[in-house]
RNA sequence: CGGGAUGUAGCUCAGCUUGGCUAGAGCGCUGCGUUUGGGACGCAGAAGUCGCAGGUUCAAAUCCUGUCAUCCCGACCA
C-alpha cells in the first residue's frame, strides 16, 4: 500500500480524552477513532492488525478441531428468558422492541452466544454418536457497559472469538478443554503477546473448571495474585492463600472485656478512628445469608471479605449480604454493630481472626463496640477458613513461595459450563442405552480487540508502538527519503513492486514530506522493519535496513537489498514461530 | 448510578475570576517560494452559531438555570 492513498491519519500531540497509554498511542498512530464512548472506527491500519489477529485465532480455532460459524447478533429474549440471564444481566444486556406489522417483537443485541448455540445444537444434534463437537464464530458482541472506559480495552461493542463445546460425558469436555487452553496459550504466543493464564472462578463444576488468560499491565482492571516461584496464579475472586488453620488458644494475659460507647461508629475506619486503633485489631462481623440460614462471618478489620470462599466454606449455593431484619434479628442492634460475643446465630472465623489479642468488635448493641475481645473465653470458635481475598505477601498456596498482586488485562477465557444451558433450554442427546442426558457444555472466548489494545499497551517506547511481526498492520516500510529525486523514486518502487511479489506486507511512505518527518510518523505506527531508500546511502550504494527496536540502521548493497529484506522477514518468522509451544 | 473534572477551529490550548471594540495562539489545512537524514522556513489565506436551550443585561465565550456529551475515581461487569 501506499501511504498517499490509505487513510492513516497520525496525531502529533495526544488526545485529552486518552490517558491511558494504548489508547493515546491507537488514536495517535490513526488506528481507530472514537465515535462515542465506547464505540470504535478502526481505520485501515487498525483494522489490518485486527484481522491479523483474527486470523490467528481462526487458524488455531481449526486446528484445534472446532468449527466455525456465524450466528446471529440479533436474538429473540425468550432465550434470555428460558436461561434467566435476561435478569443475571440486567441493564448489561441491550434489548428493545420492534414493531412488525401489529404485533411486537421484543429482541436482544447478543452479548454471548450460549443461548442461541445451545438452542441450535439441540435441535439438530441427538445422539452419543455425533458427539462431541465444538463450534466457534468470530463476531460482534453488544454489552451496555455501565462505564465504558480506557479506551478499547472496555467497550459497549466489540469483536469477541466464542466458541462452545458439546460432549456427551466429562471426559469429553475435559479434553476439549485442554485442546483449547493449549490453542489459547499457542494464539497468544503467535500475536507476541506476553499471557499468564490464571485460575478464575469457576461456578458449577469446581475445581480447574475455568482459567482466564491475562496480560499482566499496570492499566489492567483485573487483579491476579502470583507466586513468587511461578507454581500459583489465580484471579483475585479466586485465589487461595496458603494461611494454616491458626490454634484456637486464649491469648496469655488477656484484657478484661469492656464495653465502650461508640457513637454513631458503624464502620471499621470510623471504629479504629474513634477508639485511636489500628484497623489489624477490629474483627469486622458480618451477616450473610446462607441459602437463607443467617451465619456471622468475622474477618480481621482491615482484610477484604470473599463471597465465593465464604460460600464454598458455608457448603452454601448462594450467600448475600443480611437485609437490616435479618441483622436486627441475630444481633438486636442495627447493623453497624455486630460482633460475636453472645450473636444468635452461627459463626465462622478466617485463619487471622482468632490471632487477634485483645480485638475490638461490635457489642452487638446500639452505638456500643467490645475491646478486650479473646477467642475461647468471650466467643467461641471449632475451626478457621480461609475467607479472605489473598494479599501481597501471603504464602503461596503450592510452594514455599509468597504471593503477589499484579494488575491485568483479561484477554481470554475458557470455561467448564456443564448443563446449566442444555438443561434450561432441553439440548438433550440419547446414549447407547437410550438415555436422555443434558449435554454437557464449554465455552472459550478471545477478545480480539483486545489482542490489539494488550498488545500496544504492552510493547510500546516513548516513540511509538512496536508491533510483533505476525500482527503488524504491515510487515515492512519503505521509506523513500525524498520523492523529488528520480532515483530514489524508482529504486522504491521497484523494491515496493518486489516486496509484494515475494508476498511481504509493504507500506511505502510515498509522501512528499521531509525525512525527519517520515521517521516520527514511521515510529509512531511501529511497522516492525524499516527500509530507509534515497540520500546519502544511495550515493553509496547502500539502502539503510532497520528493524523498529534497533539503534542503528544497517546498510545494505542495493543489489542485496530486496533479497535481505526478504531473509530477514523469513528469520524472524522462523524466530517467533520457534517460541510458540508445539 | 454516586463523586470529581472538562466542553472555544481537525488536534493541543489561552481568553471566563472583574460581562464591553472585529474571539486568539501553536500544530494541522490551502496557495506560492525557499528547503530536504529525526515532526523546516517565509509570505499570503481558509476555517469557530465559544456543546445545546433558556434566562439576566443596553451588551454574554464570560453571570444564572436547565440539558447533552466526553474523561477520571467508585459501584457494576453471565
Amino acid at each position: 500500500m501506499r501511504w498517499s492513498q490509505t487513510f492513516i491519519p497520525t496525531m502529533k500531540e495526544i488526545p485529552s480524552d486518552a490517558e491511558i497509554p494504548s489508547h493515546q498511542l491507537m488514536l495517535r498512530a490513526g488506528l481507530i477513532r472514537q465515535l462515542m464512548a465506547g464505540a470504535y472506527t478502526y481505520l485501515p491500519l487498525g483494522y489490518r492488525a485486527l484481522r491479523k489477529a483474527e486470523a490467528i485465532v481462526r487458524n488455531e480455532m481449526d486446528k484445534a478441531g472446532a468449527v466455525e460459524l456465524f450466528m446471529p447478533a440479533l436474538q429473540p429474549i425468550d432465550l434470555f428468558e428460558r436461561t434467566g440471564r435476561k435478569s443475571a444481566f440486567g441493564n448489561v444486556l441491550i434489548n428493545f422492541h420492534l414493531q412488525r406489522g401489529d404485533r411486537k417483537v421484543h429482541l436482544a443485541l447478543g452479548p454471548t452466544h450460549e443461548e442461541v448455540v445451545t438452542d441450535l445444537i439441540g435441535r439438530h444434534i441427538s445422539s452419543y454418536r455425533q458427539l462431541p463437537l465444538t463450534v466457534y464464530q468470530i463476531q460482534t458482541k453488544f454489552r451496555n457497559e455501565e462505564r465504558p472506559r480506557f479506551g478499547v480495552l472496555r467497550t459497549s461493542e466489540f469483536l469477541m472469538k466464542d466458541a462452545y463445546s458439546f460432549g456427551a460425558t466429562l471426559e469429553q469436555l475435559d479434553d476439549v478443554y485442554k485442546r483449547m487452553y493449549h490453542a489459547y496459550v499457542r494464539i497468544f504466543a503467535r500475536c507476541g503477546l506476553e499471557v499468564l493464564p490464571v485460575e478464575a472462578e469457576s461456578g458449577p463444576i469446581g475445581g480447574d473448571a475455568s482459567h482466564e488468560f491475562m496480560i499482566p499491565a499496570d492499566n489492567g482492571e483485573d487483579q491476579v495474585v502470583r507466586s513468587t516461584t511461578g507454581a500459583y496464579a489465580a484471579n483475585l475472586e479466586r485465589a487461595e492463600t496458603g494461611r494454616k488453620a491458626a490454634p484456637i488458644v486464649t491469648a496469655e494475659n488477656p484484657a478484661a472485656l469492656q464495653k465502650v460507647h461508640t457513637p454513631r461508629a458503624t464502620s471499621i475506619e470510623a471504629v479504629a478512628k474513634f477508639l485511636k486503633v489500628a484497623p489489624t485489631q477490629l474483627v469486622k462481623t458480618l451477616i450473610f445469608k446462607a441459602d437463607d440460614r443467617p451465619v456471622a462471618v468475622l474477618i480481621r478489620g482491615d482484610h477484604d471479605a470473599n463471597e465465593n470462599k465464604i460460600r464454598r466454606a458455608l457448603n452454601a449455593k448462594v450467600i448475600e449480604l443480611a437485609d437490616n431484619a435479618t441483622i436486627e434479628k441475630v444481633t438486636g442492634a442495627p447493623t453497624g454493630f455486630a460482633g460475636p460475643v453472645g450473636i444468635k446465630c452461627d459463626i465462622i472465623a478466617d485463619h487471622d481472626v482468632p490471632l487477634i489479642k485483645d480485638a475490638v468488635t461490635g457489642a452487638n448493641e446500639l452505638d456500643h463496640h467490645l475491646t478486650g475481645v479473646n477467642v475461647g473465653r468471650d466467643y467461641q470458635l471449632t475451626t478457621t477458613y480461609d475467607l479472605r481475598n489473598a494479599q501481597e505477601g501471603d504464602p503461596c498456596p503450592r510452594s514455599d513461595g509468597t504471593l503477589q498482586i499484579v494488575h491485568g488485562i483479561e484477554v481470554g477465557h475458557v470455561f467448564k459450563l456443564g448443563t446449566k444451558y442444555s438443561v434450561a433450554l432441553g439440548a438433550e442427546f440419547v446414549d447407547e442405552k437410550e438415555e436422555r442426558h443434558p449435554m454437557i457444555m464449554g465455552c472459550y472466548g478471545i477478545g480480539i480487540n483486545r489482542i490489539i489494545a494488550g498488545l500496544a499497551e504492552t510493547q510500546h517506547d516513548a516513540n511509538g508502538l512496536i508491533w510483533p511481526l505476525a500482527v503488524a498492520p504491515y510487515e515492512v516500510l519503505l521509506i523513500p527519503l525524498n520523492i523529488a529525486e528520480a532515483e530514489t523514486t524508482q529504486l522504491s518502487d521497484k523494491f515496493y513492486g518486489e516486496l509484494q511479489a515475494a508476498g511481504i506486507d509493504v507500506l511505502m511512505d510515498d509522501r512528499d514530506a521531509r525525512p525527519g518527518f517520515k521517521f516520527k510518523d514511521a515510529d509512531l505506527i511501529g511497522i516492525p522493519l524499516r527500509v530507509i531508500i534515497g540520500g546519502k546511502g544511495l550515493k553509496d550504494g547502500v539502502v539503510e535496513v532497520k528493524w523498529r527496536t534497533d539503534a542503528e540502521a544497517t546498510k545494505v548493497p542495493v543489489a542485496e537489498a530486496i533479497q535481505t529484506v526478504i531473509k530477514l522477514i523469513a528469520e524472524r518468522k522462523a524466530a517467533d514461530a520457534a517460541k510458540v509451544p508445539a
